[in-house]
DNA sequence: TGGTATACCCACTAAAAAGTAAGTATGAAT
DNA sequence: ATTCATACTTACTTTTTAGTGGGTATACCA
């Protein structure tokens, strides 16, 4: 078996939150359990196949689970798994560092809007 | 001239430090200004091309500035800005955690190593 | 029998990111 | 004139990531 080497910390980090999609995901759910439905009106820019496809990914990190309640019409929700809440500070600080960000290229003139605020 | 939209936080940022190379640059800038040479030793899986290119990219966004030395060979040197300073605590966290996940996943069997920790 | 609602899955295409290999520019030293 | 060292730059190719448009399955309900 090969073994997989890092130089640095962040490499891991990023092989988990990294991509366009994943960190988004992950804020939401970092607040509360979400269902499908939920975070495609969340995140109305992706698609379907993206949101799935960066849900299953994070499943198999260990960082999200899937729970399913049998329900019919059917009804699965996705929440941090006690792992992936060790994320959960790093997450907030995107968020923050982000809203921060903003803000100043607002001042600096910028065309610039934030929807929603990760108000914690 | 269009209005730039985020839905939350995380979106600005990862414009930022997203990308394959981003933040394993800016994780090394945080602790020193650093050259060409010594940034592609440190980072040694990154072509000259991606550095140069991620370079300029993070000078544009006012994280890294360029510093020429008036000297012959040419010397020129990266460091963060004031303004990339604001980032330092976030890129700390990125790293701990990868370290940490790292230490987990062998703990687990997995083989796996970090070559460089970032001991602050 | 057909419509509703949810949560997918798949094949195909398009776009973005990254990699490779070569070349340019400067001026000093030999 | 040639070589050296550094810091790029450019053209081209490959790989990775993301988008589109469709389809499936379940079971209730009219």
């Amino acid at each position: 078996m090969p073994e997989k080497t890092y130089q640095i910390g962040v490499e891991a980090t990023m092989e988990v939150i990294g991509g366009k999609w994943k960190s988004i995901i992950l804020c939401h759910l970092r607040l509360k359990p979400m269902r499908t439905s939920e975070l495609e009106r969340a995140i109305p820019q992706i698609s379907q196949k993206m949101l799935v496809q960066q849900l299953r990914e994070l499943e198999a990190a260990n960082i999200v689970q899937r729970h399913v309640y049998q329900e019919v019409p059917p009804r699965v929700d996705y929440r941090l798994t006690d792992y992936g809440h060790s994320l959960s500070g790093v997450l907030h600080q995107l968020c923050v560092w982000g809203e921060e960000n903003i803000d100043l290229r607002r001042e600096q003139g910028e065309a610039i809007t934030l929807l929603h605020r990760d108000d914690l």
